[in-house]
DNA sequence: TCTGGGGTCCTAGGACCC
DNA sequence: TCTGGGGTCCTAGGACCC
């Protein structure tokens, strides 16, 4: 009998594979794939685990041993994961009456047919990606969202699956033997804080949280911990929206490899931040009503630290770079702390709304609203043709690298997106 | 020496309205 | 004597995700 059901697709050790297409000196080793400035481990291939690193730890602590490992590291190279993801999700969509694209390496898509014709559809997706992008996924399929995630767990850590799980199809207890052992925490949904609070309920694994009342779950939690044990039990309640909903904030945010200091260094910081979020958020097609700036001293040092927090709401929504970049510098000085080592900052742009929507009149003449027409434009146009570093505004267009840029000393080549850095093949 | 970045959704509570 | 209650909007903060 014909069946409907969601598949959640995702790759495995998802930068870690992007990586291993095109550098298959990677395979079979130790892999990780290190978060913006260096800092610390965000992916790791699978004997990476096996050697018990786990995500997260900072990169200098595992330097000393990576020789005698054979660990490899990558900075990482959002541009390539990015190009590399716009091509899985474009191979999974075909296989699916609907997609919706979860996150950089998951999608859910629609699936509909015999038990048969489910699992086989699974191992033609895993196939077919690997065919034309040359990376490794696992398939997950059940009646709601909340299981097929589960079931994609199950298809990744039982290698003989072969990378599919059909949660229907097990033979009948297998998947309820397991959902009796696996803690609830292992579940979509559920972090350590909520699994606390259910454990002083005497709720542990996954098959308590699914008996559970979900009406007295609601009262004692939220409707989302509800809505979990209701697909738990089979009952779909998270729809699924194949359109991307409108963005509600841009942030860009980043840590330094050198500690800022002084109010001249900052002012350099926002501005460059400013626009890159600036350029983002023209990209999409949007202008922001409001901005906050926030900068950051170490959280790991002794003593209070210091952790500015600006927001200033514009009169008039705007994407002029040139009224954002000026706010971003004017509402950072004066916040921060003479002589402190800030290590972070960012720059985040909200109440979003699109760009070409009517233009409200800045009837106050405050001069800090109304968008130049075009700035946004002619920038990404300049950046597009020559480069993104080739135009800057005031402070942001450094020629030179500032001291605090960020670290990415194993940083591999953008090989898809740019001509100079496409790779080369020796025959 | 060195410890990520970018998001979403929900809830509670306050301000304000009628 | 009786001292409302329903509704909306906004914001801050919590929790979670990858």
């Amino acid at each position: 009998m014909s069946q409907d059901r969601i598949a959640l697709v995702d790759v495995n050790n998802f930068y870690v594979s992007c990586e291993r297409v095109f550098d298959p000196l990677l395979e079979g080793r130790p892999v990780v794939v290190l978060s913006n400035n260096d800092g610390c481990v965000v992916a790791r291939s699978a004997e990476a685990k096996a050697l018990g690193i786990a995500t997260g730890t900072p990169w200098f602590q595992l330097q000393a041993q990576a020789r005698a490992w054979g660990l490899m590291a990558r900075s990482s190279n959002y541009e390539l994961y990015g190009d590399m993801s716009a091509r899985v999700m474009e191979v999974v969509g075909r296989f699916g009456t609907w997609q919706e694209v979860y996150s950089i390496d998951e999608s859910f898509v629609g699936l509909t047919g015999t038990p048969e014709q489910l699992g086989k559809t699974g191992e033609d997706i895993r196939a077919a990606v690997d065919l034309h992008v040359g990376v490794p996924v696992c398939v997950g399929i059940a009646a709601t969202k909340t299981l097929a995630k589960f079931a994609n767990r199950i298809a990744k850590q039982n290698p003989g699956l072969g990378g599919v799980c059909d949660l229907g199809a097990m033979p009948a207890g297998h998947a309820d033997a397991i959902q009796h052992r696996v803690p609830v925490s292992g579940l979509w949904g559920v972090g350590g804080r909520t699994a606390a609070r259910l454990k002083l309920m005497g709720i542990e694994t996954i098959a308590e949280l699914r008996a559970a009342d979900p009406a007295l779950i609601r009262k004692k939690f939220s409707v989302v911990l509800q809505r979990t044990v209701m697909e738990l039990n089979g009952t779909e309640c998270i729809p699924h929206t194949e359109e991307r909903a409108d963005k509600q904030q841009i942030m860009f945010s980043r840590s330094f490899s050198a500690p800022v200091t002084t109010v001249g260094a900052m002012e350099e910081v926002m501005a460059v931040y400013a626009q890159k979020a600036a350029a983002r958020m023209h990209d999409d097609g949007l202008r922001a009503s409001a901005m906050t700036v926030t900068a950051g001293t170490s959280r790991f040092a002794g003593g209070e630290g210091s952790f500015p927090a600006v927001t200033v709401r514009f009169p008039v929504p705007t994407q002029d770079p040139i009224v954002l970049v000026r706010a971003a510098v004017a509402a950072m000085r004066g916040s921060t702390v003479p002589g402190a080592a800030y290590l972070r900052a960012g720059v985040m742009f909200s109440g979003l709304e699109p760009a070409d929507g009517p233009e409200m009149l800045d009837v106050f003449g405050s001069g800090t609203g109304a968008s130049q027409p075009g700035v946004g434009g002619v920038l990404g146009e300049v950046r597009g043709r020559f480069g993104s570093q080739a135009i800057g505004i005031g402070l942001g267009g450094l020629a030179a690298q500032p001291g605090w840029t960020m670290k990415r000393e194993h940083s591999s080549p953008r090989y898809t997106t740019e001509w100079a850095e496409l790779p080369i093949v020796k025959a």
